[in-house]
Formats: C-alpha cells, sequence, structure tokens
DNA sequence: CTGCCTGCAAACTCTTTGCACGAAT
DNA sequence: ATTCGTGCAAAGAGTTTGCAGGCAG
C-alpha cells in the first residue's frame, strides 16, 4: 500500500488546485506509486483496474499529467513511441541520466550531478538559458552479448 | 543542387545493400540534403515533391531509414511526437547535444566532447557498453523574455 | 524477366477530446 | 445544486503496411 504521506500529499496538490479527489484518481494514484520499474500508460490502466475495475484509458491519461506536475511522478521520454512513468521519490535527484539498455529494453536512471553544468554550458554558447536536460545513453549488454541472456533479466 | 560525392554515396550504399536506384528516392535524396535545417517526414515530403511530383508519403518514410543507416541523414528525436532529421555532414561531429528553444521551437546542435566520457563513467556502473548517447537540454532564449521577440527568428 | 519499388489507402499505435451521465463538494 | 470528473467511443497525429501494378537491373 502506499504511503499516507504521498498520499497526502496527492490530496493537497488536488484541493490546492480545486481538483476533486475521486475513487478513480485514487486507483491510479496508487497502482503509480506501487511500480517498481518505468511503467506505460497502458501498463497504468491495468493496475489500476486491478484495484479499481471502473477505471478507463481516458482518465488514466487525464491523470498523468496532473501527477507529473504535482511531481509524484516524472515522465521519461527515451524517444520510443510511448512515453514511461516513474514514481519520483520524495527528495529524488533531480539530476539523473537515462540509460537505455538495447538488449533488455530496460531503463536504468543514474545520479548524473554534472548535467546541469553542461546544460548551462552548452546554452551560454547560444545565449540561451536552460529549463530543463535530460542525459540518454543507449548501451548494450555485455553478458547478454556473450551469454546470450541479459543477468538483470532473470 | 546535391553535391556528386554525397550522392555517390548514396548510389553505392544502395548497390551495396542491393537496392536499386530509383527516380522518388533520388528526389528524397536531394530535397534532404538541400535542407538547411531540422526537417520532419513531412517537410520532407513537400520538398521531395517539388523536385518529383510523383513521390508519395511512403516512400518517404521507407526511405528515411535507408538514409539513416547509410549516415547520410541523422534521427534527432526531441520527443516531441515527430521525428527530426537533418543532413549528417562528411566528418560531422558525432557527439553531439540538441539545445531546443522553447521560444522560438528551433533545435541547435552543439558539440558537446565530454558526453562520451560520461556516458562511459555511467554505463559502466551498469555493466554496459554505450553504443549512443545525447545531451539534449530546453532552454529559454533571453531575448526573446526581454524584447518579446527571437532575434533568430528574425 | 524477375523481383524490388511504388502509390494508394487502410491499418496501427499512442494519445486526446466531445458528449451525456454521475458523483464530489 | 453546481460543477467537475467520468466512461465510451470517435477523432487525431505520426508512422507503417498490404496490395496490385511498374520499373530497375
Amino acid at each position: 500500500m502506499t504511503s499516507p504521506a504521498a498520499r497526502d500529499k496527492f490530496r493537497s496538490f488536488l484541493a490546492k488546485k480545486g481538483l476533486r479527489m475521486t475513487s478513480q484518481r485514487l486507483a491510479i494514484f496508487d497502482a503509480a506509486l506501487g511500480q517498481a520499474e518505468h511503467f506505460t500508460a497502458e501498463q497504468l490502466l491495468e493496475h489500476a483496474r486491478a484495484i479499481d475495475s471502473s477505471v478507463s484509458r481516458a482518465t488514466v491519461y487525464r491523470t498523468l499529467p496532473i501527477m507529473t506536475k504535482s511531481a509524484l511522478l516524472r515522465e521519461v521520454d527515451i524517444g520510443s513511441g510511448e512515453k514511461f512513468y516513474r514514481p519520483n521519490q520524495e527528495g529524488g535527484d533531480q539530476q539523473v541520466a537515462q540509460v537505455v539498455c538495447v538488449d533488455c529494453d530496460r531503463i536504468f536512471e543514474i545520479s548524473a550531478p554534472f548535467m546541469s553544468w553542461y546544460g548551462n554550458t552548452v546554452s551560454s554558447k547560444l545565449g540561451l538559458t536552460p529549463v530543463s536536460q535530460r542525459l540518454q545513453v543507449s548501451a548494450q549488454c555485455d553478458t547478454f552479448r556473450r551469454t546470450g541472456s541479459c543477468p538483470r533479466r532473470g
């Protein structure tokens, strides 16, 4: 079950924005925060429906932006057509790089403390001020290439 | 007009792969290499049709992967729904960061030689070997914010 | 001639939206 | 009571694909 603290954060965010707490939003919230790995909208729908079968795809898509704006989720776009999301843990590192394994399709997030410096360096050459940035690395799994199985895949 | 050298490169790539040179592929090729800025599939279609009106959308979409595999074009995904492409100049820098201006929607590419080091560092922590990487920065235009017009927009 | 290429249109994937009903405040 | 939120299904955007005919090699 999701932590009461996070649930309160969600509730107060909704209240602050004049939005209502509904059973569907709560189901989606619990489903999202219960995920260990990155997940897609479709996967979130599936898990939310396990909690409340009345949840619709439309509501998932309408709730996702609410949760990202409230900083409960982070959107992770790896340029693969569909967007991924992941819980944004309290006090989480905002300077992260995504490493996408081309063999197991898994997304790893690694602290990248120097990224803001990179962004500033690169933007200042253009007279621009960075708003957000991401470092995305596609990488292959050495073990998989050798043994034919990715050790992280299980 | 496109350089004969690049056209030869395209021709020999096609030959090597057992693919045929057609008037449509040549029109798409010339249209693509004639672009100064990043362009979308739709924009490429438009320009290719100005050269050969028989070019279809399907052929553009079928030719784009051929041109990216032959390293004549580079795909630039800024996570905006549609993909962008740009000519990949001979001896071009593979270590580039994309800076997307949120005010003028333009995409700038900046040499970022530190990136490969960072990709290696980050990947090795996971036992992975980097295949490709990109730093993507969203930035705002200071001049635009002050004066209401982006100096690069003209 | 063989079989790769083509245009057309339909299909596909992911996401967004209009509508009328239902529920939270 | 008011609104806002919802499910449904249709609409969108961007891209891919099946098919029958056409052209390169």
